[in-house]
DNA sequence: GATGAATGAGAGTTCATTCAT
DNA sequence: TATGAATGAACTCTCATTCAT
């Protein structure tokens, strides 16, 4: 098999371990198991079983990185004639990235929280990715008066992150599909609106 | 010693022990070094290791139970003359309540979404708790006129838990002291009124 | 039992095991097993492999360094009225002791001239402290012309270890009992009178 | 490349990396590294590590055997009309032949006192060659009324070894070359006349 | 002849749990 | 009630050897 081929392949036996019992208790029996290969076989291609992970946070990192550079830039918000639907497509994007990859997400959203110093750089890097961007965002929509300016922007990413993440648990990582386009579109009516009744909807 | 000053002082350990260092990487050395008793003493007290997270978890859940019980119950959002004012004084009571139980709040944090399937009964029925009281709450701010009628009020208890996990997480659990007033504030400002400038502030 | 026994149980298990397969072949199986204790046991009294084996040195170390301050003193060699009878009492003193403790001497003979980094240094204190024992008392007999004075006391030093290296290898660590008293006698004859016929006997 | 030159290229990678780590803690990559061949390539020339090692030691033993037969004979020795000059320029000789072949002798002397049995043989056999030539050198001596009849002859063969073994691994080992000049005739000096201060110099 | 990806037995180490004192 | 030495299953990682290409 290609060497290619075999890493993609251990890195997502990996993703399938790791999303099924977190960093800890799966082991790399585990992963050869679910990859078929034999455990020698897993160190010629990662040489720990912290690298795999690590590994494996950074191609998520990558994913998101290059979503984040082709779908979901920063500067189309400026041009967007309608700020809300271009928040609720946003929504919806990243909520499909996320149904696409349950595993990877399960992964990162469970072990981003670990106290574990070894993963602590991977995973402040990606989460600094993301707060960053929101809030860049943010910044954008109040520049074109699309936003409230005494919101704070990285005080808005902060609970837009905070949302996104329940969401992902408590709708998309379930078993039973989730309506995608129906979350996205409460998400942006309750981020646009807030809760107070007197806007009219 | 009493015994339940011995539970008790163990069950503290283990809270210490566990936000430091997580389930699986706190071991039972760490726990009685720090509760300064024999091995074998904590084995008289819990019968496993399980036990004393669970019985952690379920320490946390009787604390929220009696606080949801005693100072912030659903009815009295009902009686409430300013709704948006009692949402804030309830975020800042919360905050209150999770910046003064640090460590606690940490192991909850950190292994809810830990994917142990011995765990998911006492973290399921804590969640369930906090849903279920933040969208009753709402259900009363509905009928009362004081939330928009058109949200689901599990979707907005959802996205109110996701918003304060973040919050905690990002504020709270650091290091330096937070400001929490100012935290209540920005979060029911943004609960309130959403992001759209039309908003009068 | 005592930790001080046990700790002794398996330093003694430890010198067995090392002295048969050598350092990286012994395993820790084979000292459990020789000391009758399980894999954990090992583990309480020595942190490591390489620590039970620094241990052994610093052992063997400690009991050289008792038996030079008691029974091999530079000191009386000044004061002895037969240099030659001392000198083959003092070698006739030390097989006595390597014989006693074949096993230590077989660890110490053959991992020394390991190139394990991590043991250099046990090692090469250990043989400094030989090496420059007997270069002192070389010293002692040439002050006291009990010994030519054209001979370097450090090259003397390093030949006398080298025949003794060699004397216990060949005949005191066989499986069959070396008769010392006449292999201390012949290495004193030789070491004083060298080979030259022309020495009257 | 050709079979013949191919096989010396391992087995100069062989000694390289023994000479450095050791046989048990010197790994096949260290070998295929050293001669850039490919891991499979190793197998064609040796079956085994065992048999590579054996292979160096039989290497070492013919090129022994070679110099003993032509440049070092016992006959020689019996027609020297200086026994002492000719001892000494022998000494010279062979520690030139082992500076000549530092890692060689490394692995030698390293591995010499290993205990696995399946080297047993190949050592034992090389080592007995030395004894027996030095025991049949020291007879003639005798013979000659070179060298005092109370020695026995194969006792100052291992001394004789003993005294040899130890300057190489204490000067000639070394990073800093050594003067072998000096050393030959220290040694034959030594041997020669022993340390008592009644023979004139 | 040459390659190098694949193998798997076996090594050192950890730690929740037990039980005689 | 309290102790802590003892246990052993389970883990991560190594490396000599094989074999399809």
């Amino acid at each position: 098999m290609e060497p290619d081929a075999r890493r993609r392949q251990l890195l997502n036996a990996g993703i399938w371990a790791f999303a099924r019992k977190g960093y800890r208790n799966a082991a790399i029996s585990d992963i050869i198991a679910r990859a078929g290969v034999a455990r020698g076989t897993f160190y010629l291609y990662f040489p720990s079983k912290e690298a795999i992970f690590l590994a494996i946070v950074e191609d998520v990192h990558g994913q998101v990185r290059r979503a984040l550079a082709t779908t979901d830039t920063v500067a189309e918000f400026g041009r967007a004639a309608n700020p809300r639907a271009a928040l609720q497509a946003s929504f919806r994007a990243w909520l499909g990235f996320f149904a696409a990859n349950r595993d990877a997400t399960r992964v990162i959203l469970r072990e981003a929280s670990s106290i574990d110093p070894r993963f602590e750089k991977g995973f402040a890097e990606l989460r600094a990715l993301a707060v960053s961007h929101f809030a860049d965002r943010f910044r954008v929509l109040q520049q074109h008066r699309a936003a409230r300016r005494s919101i704070d922007p990285v005080f808005a990413a902060h609970l837009q992150m905070g949302m996104f993440d329940e969401l992902l648990n408590a709708y998309v990582l379930r078993d039973e599909p989730a309506d995608l386009d129906a979350l996205a579109a409460q998400l942006a009516d309750f981020e646009w609106h807030g809760i107070n009744p007197a806007t009219q909807e």
